[in-house]
DNA sequence: TGATGATACCCGTTCGAACAACTGTTGTTA
DNA sequence: TAACAACAGTTGTTCGAACGGGTATCATCA
């Protein structure tokens, strides 16, 4: 049996070669089992992640608008490709785009009945998957990481940023519905 | 003015919608932004975070090899596409691969002594990472996440992959400096 | 008014992620 | 031995991430 493939049975010990690093390999690596949940749900229906949450970000400020940049700016990771993010989403009907008429460098980007309608239509499979991914940890636990999580991007958010990303502050006798 | 662009101040309260969604966003965001310091630092050498962390592995098992498949296993996040990123690998010198001669469908994989040198060069700064990424937070802390992370991700585990990831197992007074 | 620099977005291009179809090898079974 | 399924990698292709440069618009100021 091929003694070079699973010869040693714990590499581990080696591999991680400060608390910090294994924080972050952990993080990332729960991460990416989580994603692949997610990402599983979203490509049924033709759309990534990141262009889930563009539309989730247009739904709240409906029927309002926001520029291509506020909009990235909002993201829940970095965008650096905006324009052919919503390139892809104007292409399938979900977002209209229009030059605004008071500064016409920007573009206001807005969801559209289409793209309100996909939203739907994922509802019930995003909740569904929020339960498969965590809930099997109790509320308090996920208060804790919540926090932690909060604590640990502290330094590496810009200010602005912050304002977008109110994470665990309400009170605890306050519910969240 | 611009009631079209940064009309709203918090349009968060309506963005999650459930605690475990909120909690997955966070550890998203927290990721990407912890990405973001590591990504530059890879760059400037040529690899990427994925690809560091294979060398990483053949290091471990040196001076023996694994196959393709064994290393896709061992990675962090998932690779499904691990025979160009050994091709990439390969190009810069940094790998070997060799027909294994027990099973000729098998592909060893070896780290050769430039990959070696390019893990050495990249040692000091990989720490400077860790510490900038993560440095901020109490051990205690640390431990904390970890151990909620691994947690998290308990279900989403192949059974073979726990033995990968003996995460929070060190004893506390064993730091390291 | 015209020059200058900043802003907001677009586009070309390169690289990696992801999926599917394919080749070659091995083990099994009739 | 021939047929066939399982396995290990490879290759083709599409899509998105990322970076850099380009264009139109706006604000400022001489």
């Amino acid at each position: 049996m091929a003694a070079t493939s699973i010869a040693s049975p714990r590499p581990a010990s080696s591999v991680f070669d400060s608390l910090e690093q294994q924080a972050y390999l952990q993080l990332w690596r729960t991460y990416d089992r989580l994603r692949e949940i997610d990402e599983r749900l979203f490509q049924q229906h033709g759309v990534t992640a990141q262009q889930y949450n563009t539309l989730r970000i247009l739904r709240a400020v409906r029927p309002g608008s926001l520029s291509t940049s506020a909009l990235g700016a909002r993201l829940v990771s970095r965008a650096p490709d905006m324009t052919r993010l919503l390139d892809r989403l104007e292409e399938q009907g979900f977002v209209r785009r229009q030059r605004s008429a008071e500064n016409r460098r920007v573009i206001d980007v807005t969801i559209t009945r289409p793209g309100l309608a996909v939203l739907d239509k994922l509802a019930a499979g995003v909740r569904r998957c929020g339960r498969d991914q965590l809930g099997h940890l109790p509320r308090k636990t996920l208060h804790a990481l919540i926090a932690i999580l909060e604590q640990a991007r502290a330094p590496h958010e810009d200010q602005s940023a912050v304002d977008q990303w109110p994470g665990n502050r309400q009170r605890p006798g306050g519910g969240e519905a």
